[in-house]
DNA sequence: TACTCCGTTGCAGCT
DNA sequence: AAGCTGCAACGGAGT
């Protein structure tokens, strides 16, 4: 029997490698590709104006994809669980096809869907196809955890051996016996003014969202076969004027690329020629990414420092004043704050860039905890990829995966190694554009006639410094090695065995070992 | 258990 | 220019 399906698009905004598109299709009368607003995803809070208008960009993209197909984009609003039962009645749907998706929050929703599409006799089908890999494969490869380095997941991978090669898009032969119901004026794609973001400062979009440009993009990169071949994340530059790296990562975040069509594109162009390795190569970069959902999905609660088991447990400070001077980019240190402007403005900053942000914000200067970076980063990243932003808070706050707290990024010298002129400073900050190149990346060390003749004042047409760099690392470094010390306490107070037990205290690999089989 | 080795991306100062 | 050292010193993983 022919089936009425519901093809349900939440991340995996494409046509190519989507092999839960594909089984929808099979034995398919009727097909609704289907998206849906979801208040608690798609709301003003979390999703900022900028990512907001690259969803928007995808799903024109995606909607023109399917018109060429003979069908079309549905677009609904609503909590998922309530809108889909509806739908199911009055599409008179039989089976719903979506891509697997590992955040905490698209599985409890996917598991409520499931039981609702049971009680209503439609038939569920996944993938997996937003990552390289079967993640629950990868864990179970390591006996049920998660790996906490990367040589050690690298070691787990060689056994799985390489992804699974992308599977083309469905074509017009493909849908030749499936229709579409048009119902044109319903279900339309949403406005940008939808969310009701201020639309008056927004900018022309660099990165426009869909995944023709994303395939666009990812073969303009391809064909500098040289610069691929070399490429070595950590020689790239964190403050050029445009781009040093691909920017390819909200097209994968949303979906707009497969990982595994990036993945092979690579190993094409790699093919036959010497070229750099992980973890600095670009397939290097893929891993990362596999490397945090991993992670992400073998830890529990881990975007949370409370009741995380890999989280070194950190006495932040709680202060409004330094957190809004962060996020507003008004710290007095030219070169933090050129970075937040350009992540407010243009939605994606360079990987150094956010590392030496980040350490500001938390170990290196103002002590505040990576959680609240991670909100901010959620909300104007358009690459802001759950898994991946906790995981590198993570990281950089040295609460996890990287333990050498001692080297700190200075807010000064870290971007003079790469732009020692500033002009990176003056295109985000042009009030510091006049100010002499000795003055730019300190512009409070300027005396006051030099900062008369750049016409700028420092602490009243640009902030003075709030932290003093060198004397607060020093005492935050002393902060981490208590923390660290409390940590290496927690860990060994852990229960003892009872004499003549068989087992072990339980470490913390134990008890993500426990929390993953419990699952 | 105790030890070594090593870790995508620190900084300053030196050769 | 690239690569070394000293700074004060971490944990995970393997032996």
């Amino acid at each position: 029997m022919a089936h009425v399906c519901i093809h349900w698009f939440r991340k995996g905004l494409r046509l190519h490698d989507n092999p839960a598109l594909m089984s929808a299709l099979r034995g398919c009368q009727e097909i609704y590709p289907l998206f849906i607003l979801d208040p608690c995803i798609h709301n003003k809070d979390t999703l900022g104006v900028n990512p907001w208008r690259f969803l928007m960009g995808a799903l024109q993209d995606l909607d023109g994809s399917l018109r060429k197909l003979n069908s079309r984009l549905f677009v609904v609003r609503g909590k998922p669980q309530d809108v889909l039962p509806q739908l199911f009645r009055e599409w008179g749907v039989s089976r719903i096809t979506y891509e697997y998706d590992t955040e905490p929050y698209s599985r409890s929703r996917d598991r409520k869907v499931s039981e609702l599409a049971k009680e209503h006799g439609v038939e569920v089908v996944y993938k997996i196809s937003h990552t390289l890999h079967d993640i629950d494969r990868i864990i179970e490869e390591n006996n049920g955890k998660a790996p906490l380095t990367y040589v050690r997941f690298q070691t787990v991978l060689k056994a799985l051996g390489p992804p699974k090669r992308p599977i083309p898009a469905p074509t017009v032969q493909d849908m030749k016996d499936v229709k579409t119901q048009c119902l044109e004026n319903h279900y339309g794609l949403p406005s940008l003014e939808e969310l009701g973001h201020d639309l008056s400062c927004l900018q022309d979009a660099l990165f426009p969202g869909g995944e023709e440009e994303a395939l666009r993009r990812l073969e303009e990169n391809m064909q500098r076969t040289g610069w691929v071949c070399s490429f070595e994340k950590p020689q790239t530059a964190p403050n050029s004027l445009s781009p040093s790296t691909t920017v390819l990562s909200p097209y994968v975040t949303f979906g707009c690329l497969s990982a595994r069509t990036f993945w092979w594109r690579l190993s094409d162009v790699y093919q036959g020629k010497k070229h750099s390795a992980p973890p600095v190569s670009l397939h290097g970069q893929l891993l990362w990414r596999e490397f945090y959902y991993t992670a992400s999905v073998g830890v529990p609660n881990f975007d949370r420092m409370l009741d995380n088991p890999v989280c070194t447990q950190i006495d932040w400070d709680t202060n409004p004043e330094y957190l809004a001077a962060w996020r507003e980019a008004r710290t007095g240190f030219p070169f933090i704050d050129a970075v937040m402007t350009q992540l407010r403005r243009e939605g994606w900053i360079h990987h150094l860039a956010r590392h030496a942000v980040a350490c500001f914000l938390t170990r290196g200067d103002l002590w505040i905890s990576w959680e609240e970076g991670q909100k901010v980063f959620e909300e104007l990243l358009l690459d802001g990829d759950w898994a991946l932003n906790a995981g590198n808070w993570l990281w950089l706050s040295a609460s996890a995966f990287f333990h050498q707290y001692f080297r700190v990024y200075s807010p000064v010298a870290f971007g003079k190694k790469t732009d020692k002129h500033g002009d990176y400073i003056k295109k985000y900050l042009p009030v510091l554009k006049k100010f002499p190149v000795e003055y730019i990346y300190e512009p409070w060390k300027a005396p006051l006639s030099v900062q008369k003749a750049a016409g700028c004042i420092v602490g009243k047409d640009y902030p003075s410094p709030i932290v003093e760099h060198d004397v607060i690392s020093k005492k935050n470094i002393q902060r981490m090695k208590t923390s660290y010390a409390k940590r290496s306490q927690v860990v060994s107070e852990s229960p003892q065995p009872k004499k003549g037990a068989k087992r072990k205290a339980p470490s913390v690999l134990d008890m993500l070992k426990n929390n993953n089989s419990k699952k």
